[in-house]
DNA sequence: GACTTTATTTACCGATCGGTACATTTACGA
DNA sequence: TCGTAAATGTACCGATCGGTAAATAAAGTC
């Protein structure tokens, strides 16, 4: 099963508005730049709005399951909370790194009741979801507590990398999320 | 000395842009919603990137003055530290809270080499020196590590709060800030 | 081979984008 | 009161915005 023209569509598209944001990308560059036309996209999605609500469910789609592939290595409940860390810092370390796509569309579409807003929170939330229940193997004795904590650093070491100054915000955020798992066993 | 039509333009723009985003807001619209005419602006900033630069260089300023003189009203270094993220709380408490300026400029302006970013990019720079003076008055072995934790937290928790579910970021933030912290005396 | 779906090109729509020309009005200092 | 600078409204510029019409060209299904 080859990916339709809609599958590349909205994979170019993602790494377009990615890269210049939601505003910026106007639709006719992004026809430019997938060999799309302009009538095919309308065809596929009713709107721009409907484009970046494909584009963000196929990223927080890849994102998760990246990112967890990535703890799953690690063999502790623990082990695997702090890989979150080393993960980021792989991230951080590419070249097209440029922070997180829910922050920018959050960013760009602040109201809340926004659609796009809402369904950037939604990725947040299936997040938090799953680290909570490594915090609870981890025998933490209040998951949903530590699962915030971690992810704040989380969040924080994203922005930071960049549009801060620092050389390693997924090393700060490491040692800091030991700190914090430091009466845990593993 | 009243304040000149420049810097009421400054300041209804940094509400305005704070609220719609960067490049949702035309010049139109502020032009509208501040009743300065488009000729006036543009002759007093010769683009919309220098209102822009302007905008960022006031909330700068703004949001520096205000965090510190927050902190301050604690005792202790430690307290101080802690006391910052109490000021985050009252911050996303308001009903107009839209997460980070900076942040927002960075997301709307991904490039770092943009002018925008670079100044964003600034503000955080100069928040971290303020922050490793106060861990280095707190005792710490490594102040300036120190810092760029507690600032992970805090930037973590403005986006938390803007995008997130989560009922209290900022108390969440202020606990792990308080583990980080627990080593230290005072 | 006929038929339907999918994708294409080209040209266009009204609205808005950032930015400007120009002539007029307001306000203040000398 | 005069001169000058600041601010104004109106009207406009070319470019781009999101989105569409219509006619054509492939491509796969029966």
């Amino acid at each position: 099963m080859r990916p339709s023209k809609r599958d590349e569509l909205v994979q170019n598209a993602l790494t377009i508005f990615y890269r210049e944001g939601f505003h910026a990308a106007g639709m006719d560059l992004l026809s430019a730049e997938t060999g799309i036309s302009k009538t095919t996209m309308f065809k596929h999605f009713r709107s721009k709005e409907d484009l970046i609500l494909a584009v963000l469910k196929l990223r927080d789609e890849q994102f998760r399951t990246w990112l967890f592939s990535r703890m799953e290595e690690a063999e502790t409940p623990k082990g695997q909370l702090l890989a979150l860390f080393d993960a980021l810092g792989e991230w951080f370390a590419e070249p097209e790194f440029r922070s997180c796509m829910f922050i920018k569309a959050a960013s760009e579409y602040p109201d809340p009741a926004h659609p796009i807003h809402a369904q950037a929170a939604e990725h947040k939330r299936l997040l938090f979801g799953q680290v909570e229940k490594i915090t609870a193997q981890a025998g933490a004795d209040d998951p949903a507590a530590l699962a915030r904590m971690l992810l704040l650093l989380k969040e924080g070491a994203i922005v930071t990398a960049h549009l801060g100054h620092e050389k390693d915000p997924a090393k700060d955020a490491k040692a800091a999320a030991a700190a914090l798992l430091s009466g845990l066993p593993g």
